[in-house]
DNA sequence: CGAAAATTTGACATGACTCAACTGGAGTGG
DNA sequence: CCACTCCAGTTGAGTCATGTCAAATTTTCG
């Protein structure tokens, strides 16, 4: 059914047909338009999305009122407010498509019903979640130590599709500076 | 026998007395000197370690030589090369204790010894991590979203005693910048 | 007490931001 | 097919936040 979901579980756990299945009763396929947003700050969290294809931002406002985003997602991701997702309180981020999306939604109950039923995917998730932890962590690490044209070099090199997929300015609202500075940096780059 | 660990275990999970036990006989005691290494570079991290009594900083060395800390720990905290320890390849960080410190080492085989035979350890684990990434996430948005002012303001409320215990130039270090910079700050923010 | 390390202070340098003007597509409607 | 608007991106001048380096001072600890 969703062949992509299926891979990104295989990666870390193997699971059977019956499982497979169960699993895939529960996710709910979603079409999301190009600037859509699927959460806001305040909102309670309600599911974990699996990206089939497509690419979201997650960010927030910061207090002068400046967009900040603080990831992206692609296919085969897994994205949400995961605080509050995981405390069912409100959460402060935005969810945005950033092109026309299709996702498969996981609610908090079903994810309930999973984790009872499937007691591996308990591994799962504690996987997904320590990579993902190791990924912030890293980005901290860069954030603290490397120039901001450093970060943007990394940034390209990690994610090459991304300035075909991405604007600028989310760009440069990702790496914590602002699009003047990364164009400048970008021309002075060229030279 | 050792009830600071029972304290975080039930923060998250519910065990009977004999899962305890089996716990608390994987867990190795051992304590470490002010300034002692447990972890460095390029070895394998072996242990995850929860922290009885004491202080960590676990820090990297940037490209330009500076000691940057990523992450402190304290009592009742777990930390290690996330990455190395799951990988079970070499790291990249170093772990040194600030303080003398008592900590309980669990090993990797010991830890899916206990994986296999507490499944509701799989979850106690996911929880830690998502905690973990969430914590993380917040400090990637305040890097990419606040003024160094802002950030160690929110830092000394967040960690009330870490004036006491961290010296200012990890501080400084752990908050992306110089030792002087820091020390001006204060004194402008005393005037 | 004395040496080494941490912190403070100051002068200067630079990375990065702000604001405003300009350029150059990508739609949109006539 | 043109004129128009609307963004995103570029460029430049001036400014502010933060870094660098070196010297002075204080603290820590053997």
């Amino acid at each position: 059914m969703y062949p992509l979901l299926r891979k990104n579980l295989q990666r870390h756990v193997s699971l059977d047909e019956s499982e497979y299945a169960l699993i895939e009763s529960k996710m709910v396929p979603r079409s999301v338009a190009r600037d859509e947003h699927i959460l806001e700050p305040g909102k309670i969290c309600r599911h974990t999305y699996f990206i089939d294809q497509g690419f979201l931002r997650l960010y927030h406002i910061n207090i002068k009122g400046y967009e900040k985003n603080t990831l992206f997602a692609r296919e085969e991701w897994w994205v949400s407010d995961l605080y509050s997702y995981h405390a069912q309180k409100p959460g402060t981020y935005f969810l945005q498509a950033l092109e026309d999306t299709n996702i498969l939604q996981l609610s908090k109950k079903d994810m309930e019903t999973l984790l009872e039923r499937i007691p591996r995917m308990e591994r799962f998730w504690r996987i997904l979640h320590i990579n993902a932890f190791v990924a912030q962590q890293e980005r901290v690490m860069h954030m603290i130590s490397k120039t901001a044209e450093d970060r943007y070099l990394e940034f390209i090199e990690k994610y090459p599709d991304a300035e075909l997929r991405i604007s600028q300015r989310h760009i440069a609202s990702y790496l914590g500076i602002t699009p003047e500075f990364l164009s400048k940096m970008k021309s002075r780059l060229k030279s």
